[in-house]
DNA sequence: AATGAATGAGTATTCATTCAT
DNA sequence: GATGAATGAATACTCATTCAT
């Protein structure tokens, strides 16, 4: 089983290095966008990207590696917006739950063909210590709304309820983005998937209150 | 972008071919297990048969051809005992919904790491006209499904909710079975996935009846 | 040096055989005028006739004596019509060349298109027993010929003009049908072959009588 | 119809560059004339020029634009040598012609054997775009030298007989140097074709003067 | 005799990665 | 540091020929 090699063969440090391997990134998310996962290649991007393979690979140790990256700055970027506005206080917290979903689903859409051209690559990342890191991130905010709405529920309970609602609005959004590509459909979808997910917490909260919407 | 030619270059006649089909399935998916997507050649399948590449050719028209038939009987399999519960008129409707994500949970489960391998292999097949057809005939039994437990919902209402569970259970539960291996953690969120479900459709029917569980 | 071998496995006798044989060679006909030389098989081509593979190696050693068999009887052929032309003695002795030409020219524009598959394939046959059997069939003719209308002209002369305007109308006739395809045009060049053909004779047989035309 | 793709994938720069096109040609034709065309592969050039099979096709996109290639040059070539024979103005027109014939029929005898590993090869390129800009000037050649000899004659009759004469002899040299290989015979036959090619072309000049020999 | 499934050597082509300049 | 030519293992697919049934 190929050990995915992720870290650069030298830590970039100089902002012309972190230029750089913004430039390859870009680079290599617009030739998986124009040719698709299965013309993915370094030659294409370092084409792309103007400079020659051979400096690519002073920036990314293997082909996978700059995957990777597009894949963990995707999630980064999409987890960190939408974990703004689940912990943006001037809301009351359904609402807050509400458009983070709407805001999730539209960002899932946006990034839905980079999406299958990585996964024409073949690149699994489930289960990787990165991606991990990310969803652990979003498994604590969403503790802690959790917290805020079902004061009463046990913690074990918060816990496995976090996970559960994490994964499914995700695995929703990533799959109906990748079939449906309407901005009013996934509208919809993310509507509807906000209202079971409160009708579900209104459920588990039964006993103790949940907190108004 | 490249069609997946699916049928084989000749008919494979009676019953010697139909195990040779067979054998050639299995034969892949033990290279898939064992070597995982990134290894898996026509050479290592034909290997794994016994057989020589050029009589796996008389079977299946190319590489893709095989994968592609093998998500696709999975698929099948999957779907038809999934249906057949949902059917099952024995029991009441929200015990069938119930058993039906149980079950469905189970058996992606015994599949992930197969799943995984085969998106290792960068094979993409969500807009296929078979998957089509299978996802259709899900769609056609939840449908049958929504109108005995939402008899007062409108047919274009039961129609997005049958979309939108099928899509929401099948996402959550491949998602989740290549991250979570246990069995019982496995039944945990197919209940918990259940609940929510069962929630989601009793706020849908506000107004009219749901049906009792 | 792969030697072709040419001779079927076994004799065939029988009026059975003598006919599969030629449905063979028409299959195989058909098979290379529709899809060029490139895709010549022996599959193909038992398809075509409706036969198994494992009987056309019954008729035939291998593929290349098939096309073998194909140019062989093609030439045998064209020669004998076109000898049997030259020796027509019921016309004046420069009517019959000039015929034969026009009608040599005309035979190979219709085979133009299977000569061009066959040079797809890769067969070259010039230095061939077989080939050398028709070609010294013609050589004997057109020195009667000779002989009839340069009687003055030594023997060894002779001999070399069999073989020089033997070889000239033949090269000449192959090359052009594969670049021109209309009949008029092929029937222009066929009498002006003919025209520089009778000039070389006249001015060959200087000193004595060319006869009248 | 496959068409043949000529131009390398990326221009190769510089000097180095072409004289590692110059390598790989010369290997692949010591290829041909060492194995024939039947066991010309990329693998055995590339051992041939002793570069790995990778850099071969840096500098051509595909097998046959290797043979393309080296037919186009061989073309070139002896078709420059062979038109410099006809223009040059110090000789009478008619032993430029004689000349130039006998050059080419001996060019043709030292290309004979790479012409036919090259024809079992299966690559037709009659119907090319270099192949007829070559024939062109070749024609244009021609027609040049007949308005030199037969002035008197209508432009359309030079046209054709330009297109003739060269068709002739071409056809002729290549046709006899697969069968014949003894230089003194070539010799012969050339000194012939002269012979009927300016008899020929007196005849087309009757009425008006053809220039003295 | 006929069949046609099975064979497997053969081949063109790709592409991640290296390293001499 | 940058370059990009060179490498060559990897791989999908073909097809002439055989031979068990």
């Amino acid at each position: 089983m190929k050990r995915i090699r992720t870290s650069p063969r030298k830590t970039p440090v100089q902002k012309r290095s972190k230029q750089m391997v913004d430039d390859i990134l870009s680079g290599a998310i617009r030739v998986l966008k124009r040719q698709g996962g299965r013309h993915f290649t370094t030659v294409h991007v370092a084409e792309a990207v103007g400079i020659s393979v051979g400096s690519l690979y002073q920036y990314f140790p293997n082909k996978d590696a700059i995957l990777f990256e597009i894949q963990r700055l995707e999630w980064t970027e999409t987890s960190r917006s939408t974990l703004d506005t689940l912990a943006d206080m001037k809301m009351p917290p359904l609402d807050r739950l509400k458009r983070m979903i709407v805001q999730f689903f539209k960002s899932e859409l946006e990034e839905a063909d980079l999406r299958k051209a990585i996964a024409e690559t073949g690149l699994v990342v489930e289960d990787t210590d990165d991606f991990r890191a990310i969803a652990d991130r979003v498994f604590l905010a969403m503790l802690g709304f959790l917290e805020e709405i079902l004061p009463h529920a046990s913690h074990a309970q918060r816990r496995f309820l976090a996970q559960f609602l994490s994964l499914t609005v995700r695995s929703l959004a990533e799959k109906l983005t990748t079939q449906v590509h309407s901005p009013a459909e996934i509208q919809r979808w993310a509507q509807a998937c906000t209202k079971m997910v409160v009708a579900f917490l209104r459920e588990s909260s039964s006993g103790g209150p949940l907190m108004k919407a």
